[in-house]
DNA sequence: AACATATATATGTCTAGCCGTATATTATAG
DNA sequence: CTATAATATACGGCTAGACATATATATGTT
């Protein structure tokens, strides 16, 4: 089981907390669209998020050539509560509304497989 | 006011968190307690608090000799539900339940301000 | 098969930030 | 006015970890 002291390591890192936050916010998404939406290189948030699934903060799934990544529903609960207490704080600050923003303009975005 | 990126990276050095833990659970504590409480020594306890004040996470104040360090009772909500969530965590981990039980067999103990 | 798209990983570089040691500052006691 | 105790700061060294680039792997399409 993560400690708290790991936990918030993974979280220090800016592209992962972003990652995170839009990830909590809108339940699924595929690498492409977090790519998109922080308008950064593939390969450094594929790094990023492998760092978080390693960590077990996020699962992954395999949806033909896409991969989805959510939040680990198994972590611990004061996990998920330092999660969602960063999420009220990101949604006041503009870089969580300009990611999601901008996630929501992207063409030709794959759906999401909870809506499918 | 500070932002949830600057917020975490300053929680996430292992003794700046140690500390604040030990802040949130006992509410005041000076340099040297903390200095014992984590067995470390005294120069890089003061830096990371130091760090801490810094960035207005915890506010300072001197009896006497002793310099008291508290968790900064101005912060944002999201900032404090994010500290009580870890607090939750911590206190199932040994650091922290090692570290609270330091502290409390510190020997000639300067008496806590909000006891006097 | 050939090509395109999505994702992952490998490699070498670079820097933010932590560390220990030494020293400075401030307060109390004698 | 010393001496001692508590705390803060300065300095140089070191390393974890983030970076960009290049390449590998996997899937889907024609």
């Amino acid at each position: 089981m993560i400690n708290t002291e790991t936990f918030i390591k993974m979280l220090s890192d800016p592209t992962r907390l972003r990652c995170l936050m839009l990830l909590l916010q809108e339940g699924e998404l595929c690498v492409c669209e977090l790519t998109w939406a922080l308008s950064d290189i593939q390969p450094k948030i594929s790094r990023h998020l492998a760092i978080l699934r390693d960590a077990e903060i996020v699962t992954d799934q395999r949806a033909g050539q896409w991969i989805y990544y959510q939040i680990n529903p198994d972590l611990p609960l004061w996990a998920t509560d330092i999660l969602d207490a960063t999420l009220c704080g990101a949604r006041e600050q503009k870089t969580f509304v300009q990611d999601l923003k901008k996630l929501q303009k992207m063409p030709r975005r794959p759906q999401n497989r909870m809506c499918a």
